[in-house]
DNA sequence: CGATAAGTTGATTCGCATCAACTATTGTGG
DNA sequence: CCACAATAGTTGATGCGAATCAACTTATCG
């Protein structure tokens, strides 16, 4: 087992019961009035861990329940002809891992649990239900997988206009900042699932190049980052260097 | 003016009144019930033209419309860092440009017409009320916004996992799959407003660099394109050297 | 304490950018 | 209508960013 300890610190389920998790989450987005808040206290939901590398969602056709990050990290992969594997999402404690799947009939992409990952599955006709009978919460829903495109435009300029280092430091800035709202940021430093070597399928560069850039990035001392264990040194430096734009991923609803 | 000559076949205004535009459109994705149909029919719409480079939806701070393409084509351009500008979606007749603008605050690009432009807007308030009373349709709006997503990441992987001659048949026969969907294929050639040099910012490509893999893909016999005009002689074989899943925008299913 | 995997360093090769010239096409005004 | 201007497309030469292959060091785990 070469893991990060258990489940790492960024977990919720310690503080948080079951079906307070759910709510917790969207009301980041907009005010629950209490008739939302026990509507989704009472979906049914069930929770299950998985070790590194297990398949939580297989490509295809898509399956009747949804599923929540709770504790650890998982990936959207996709396959791109039949050797290569390309990232397409990270999913840490919180985010909703494939809320889109109750609307498209096939999935382009399988879900993997990056490390130890617990997540909380609920059941397409219980969204579904909810859809029918509260707009406010459907469009907090909706907001999530809206959320979701965003960090993929994202993602996507900082493929196409991005060099190695910069953009290292641009996935980097994103996961400090997503780590931050989530409370997982301490001194500058949060630990994740992900070493160097898994840039390789993230980003497409080489694990060579990956390291040098890596070491580019710690020599202007912006970063430290050993094995499962990253500090940003200049958040706003880091940020500025790689074009990311801190703003990008607040989350308030326009929608009441 | 150096345009496609005014807006081009691929138009539907010629064909379908302005409000049976959106029932059309959104019946491609699911049946639509009686009820459903005049919910949408009833929709205030505003229809506009721009010309080419013109801004539809500028960068900031949501506008309270959102708009559908109704003839010719719109580009979604995103500012990365001071300089650079990169494309991360592509408009035809039919799609929807920022149907999420009305669920978040705030918009992290712009959308500018590429070549001539029509599109239809539809105030916030009227999706709102969609999306309080209706919904089926909520969820099949919501769906386009998925689709959406479900590009980004296709191009996101093209992106990080091919060459220039791949991507480029990539983005090929993607537009052929979508303009065919739109009728707008005949004998393997559509008209686009697109040319070579656009694919310097669409995929970060120099012009050198594009334009010697277009003729790599000329010289293998597989596609021609010069100016405004694409043909696509063997679909297939430039799916299979390019990665592209020709199912991946097929829309119909089952319950929604 | 040995085995395995992560990280590091160096040498070579290749894809693509860049700069520069040139041709072909389209559009414009006299 | 033609001559010219402007833009799209084409070709060549050179340099840099990143892949690849290979060897090696360090950390981790059983």
């Amino acid at each position: 087992m070469r893991l990060i300890e258990a489940i790492p610190a960024t977990t919720w389920s310690a503080t948080v019961p079951t079906s307070e998790l759910l709510p917790l989450v969207l009301s980041k987005r907009d005010r629950l009035d209490p008739e939302d808040h026990a509507a989704l206290s009472a979906l049914p939901v069930r929770t299950e861990r998985y070790e590194h590398g297990a398949t939580i969602i297989p490509q295809g056709p898509a399956p009747n329940e949804s599923c929540l990050v709770v504790a650890g990290m998982s990936l959207r992969t996709q396959q791109l002809g039949q050797s290569r594997t390309i990232v397409s999402a990270i999913h840490i404690p919180g985010d909703f891992v494939d809320l889109h799947a109750f609307l498209l009939d096939e999935l382009d992409h399988s879900v993997v649990a990056q490390g130890r990952c617990e997540v909380q599955f609920i059941h397409s006709d219980a969204l579904r239900e909810v859809t029918r009978t509260r707009p406010h919460l459907t469009r907090l829903l909706w907001m999530s997988t809206l959320i979701d495109a965003k960090i993929h435009r994202a993602w996507l300029a900082a493929s196409v206009g991005l060099r190695a280092t910069e953009r290292i430091g641009h996935l980097l800035s994103e996961l400090f900042v997503r780590y931050q709202l989530i409370g997982a940021v301490r001194d500058g430093t949060f630990r994740m699932p992900l070493e160097q070597k898994d840039l390789e399928s993230l980003l497409g560069y080489s694990k060579t190049h990956v390291n040098r850039s890596v070491q580019e990035l710690r020599a202007r001392g912006l970063i430290d980052w050993e094995r499962n264990t990253v500090t940003v040194h200049q958040p706003d430096t880091l940020a500025d260097l790689s074009k990311f734009d801190p703003k990008y991923l607040e989350l308030r609803s326009a929608a009441r």
